[in-house]
DNA sequence: TAGGTTTGATTAAACGATTAATCACCTTGG
DNA sequence: CCAAGGTGATTAATCGTTTAATCAAACCTA
């Protein structure tokens, strides 16, 4: 910056006021300024910058549980939305124990980030620390910022599978400690209707006794008369979809099944699953807006270390139909004195 | 740490050297002054000693192929690797766009950072960008710093097969345009020698004229008599799977299939994948020792911004056979007149 | 004891931007 | 013709750390 000064036979000082818009330099000198800024080459120290300003301009992203697959997504849309906003991301990974999401922590402050973006570890919560915070989880967690509204996702679930018929219904999660797998099976419960008979499985539990990896049981199920397997997430959905396949049910002809987040594979399968697809781009933007809003505030005097303000409501999901759900199949006719009921 | 300095009635350069063990300072003064450090909470400004030093202790991430479903171990890796050695890391996601790999490069740069590690996107190459740079994509690769080893692991995937008795097996790749791709093509090949039958499908091709997400046509491979799939990553053994399945074929007792990475999902299928584990924490480890060493390398005059040094030879892959393998299956005798040839 | 070396600590100058305070000059209204 | 106000630019301090240069005192050696 000196250098374009010193081209110039400006002061320093004008040049920062050009560039930054701030003081009071004229409409051609300015000029002069952008030019000789792009002739040199000249890229602003950033350093300089955060020692002056007291911001970095960077905001980590924490994702405690990062063998989520659904970990791209999340990570490309913040991302984007953050070098859109003007910041860079720092990442830091925490291999899923709470002490190390600590640690995790720590190291991002040290390293002077303006603020952070959680997406937490099921089940966990996430306590004060001294910098702005902005929390991806579900609408129901308390403290949450922004997060897909995971209720009206199992609700649009939960009615097409009505909707093909389907009378007898098994929802599949993994844990009872996760505030998103319960939104969703809450959905799913609501969108089927008082009607539709379900039980849900916890998968959590089936491991505890059977170990992991365990096989679901699901041909028993099937001949236990239920004909659409609806999983809280994709990776769920997967292993129902195989171990059905492997028992030689036919999908969806005798078995539908769906998931939920639309990973990467959920469409190169066979047969594709139906699934409901977060809106990640918008939740990254609303994410990094309402972080940076609370970044704002928390420098202000008395502001304190906000936590980013709540978004009211959830950003809707899509409901992303594909060939593993069908029409559900007609019941074994119990052979009853009944003549009406043609063939069909 | 001006702070510190008057609280203890030194200098600052005092308790600057203490604290970095340079210059030279009294054990005593120097106990004291830790004591101090922790008492008065200080935490050094990372944007001062950056603007001093030039070093941001920072490392960029470049992943242009986000969507590569392996990205959560990688990041999770390198993070872990980083961290240890004293540095953050910044994203950069590219969106898959070769255009866009270069914007995320600058803003990366822009943001000071030490050095990028670049897992570039397949068959693209990395220009000479002013920074360090240690790149991990296959041995073969030219300017690689460090990769697995792709063909060795396709060996080992060969034997394997080979063991199980098949003898007419279908290699399954994305893009001939990869480098990961063809050095594990070339080393199952190899490992399943000159006496198996082999064919390679390409699935780039197949969707150029079927469209995205169509049927690979497995079925009537079946029935040509192939009974082992080796995929090349386990997407597409995963696709390879359920199209079987689908299609009414066991697996593994009409048909083998084998992927490569290890994926999250490809243990919870039903069965589950046998397949080639990437060691990322060695990777990883070398990727962020090279590069450092770039980076002290670069900072000595008419060092230049150098290129990790490569590896010599890639990290071994393990094998991890689980139950998408097995025993190749008789092979349909043709009744031809020989009675020696005894049934078994 | 003078001269040289070692030890422990200080001084002061960077690094590159931001910004409040100041200044010189010009315009304009009374 | 002078005071008031506006405009465009400069001055200089500041952020917190590192580090080369310097310095004072103590220690050693001949």
């Amino acid at each position: 910056m000196t250098e374009i000064a010193a081209a110039l036979g400006v002061s320093s000082a004008t040049v920062s006021n050009a560039l930054s818009g701030k003081g009071r330099v004229s409409a051609e000198l300015t000029a002069k300024i952008r030019q000789a800024t792009v002739d040199l080459g000249y890229v602003p120290s950033q350093a300089a910058r955060t020692l002056r300003t007291g911001r970095t301009g960077v905001i980590g992203l924490v994702l405690p549980d990062i063998s989520n697959p659904l970990f791209p997504q999340i990570a490309q849309a913040i991302e984007q939305a953050a070098a859109a906003a003007g910041y860079g991301v720092l990442i830091a990974d925490s291999r899923g124990e709470i002490a190390q999401q600590t640690a995790a922590i720590g190291r991002l402050i040290e390293r002077g980030v303006d603020g952070i973006i959680i997406v937490p570890r099921r089940g966990s919560r996430v306590g004060e620390i001294g910098t702005p915070v902005a929390i991806i989880d579900s609408p129901s967690t308390p403290g949450n910022t922004v997060s897909s509204d995971h209720w009206d996702g199992g609700v649009q679930m939960g009615r097409h599978l009505a909707g093909l018929g389907h009378c007898k219904v098994l929802l599949i999660a993994q844990s009872s400690a996760s505030n998103v797998q319960n939104d969703r099976i809450g959905g799913l419960k609501a969108g089927l209707g008082k009607n539709i008979c379900h039980e849900t499985l916890l998968v959590e539990n089936l491991e505890a006794i059977k170990g992991a990896g365990c096989a679901l049981g699901l041909a028993a199920k099937v001949a236990d008369g239920f004909t659409a397997f609806a999983a809280v997430y994709d990776l769920l959905a997967l292993r129902a979809l195989t171990e059905l396949q492997r028992d030689g049910t036919e999908v969806p002809r005798q078995a539908s099944v769906s998931g939920f987040d639309d990973l990467v594979w959920s469409s190169v399968v066979t047969p594709p699953i139906t699934t409901l697809r977060q809106d990640l781009a918008t939740i990254a933007e609303r994410a990094v807006e309402a972080l940076s809003d609370a970044i704002t505030d928390s420098e202000t005097p008395f502001g304190g270390p906000a936590v980013a303000k709540q978004s009211v409501e959830g950003v809707a999901m899509t409901l992303v139909v594909r060939q593993s759900t069908g029409q559900a199949m007609e019941p074994v006719v119990v052979p009853v004195a009944d003549t009406r009921e043609d063939s069909r």
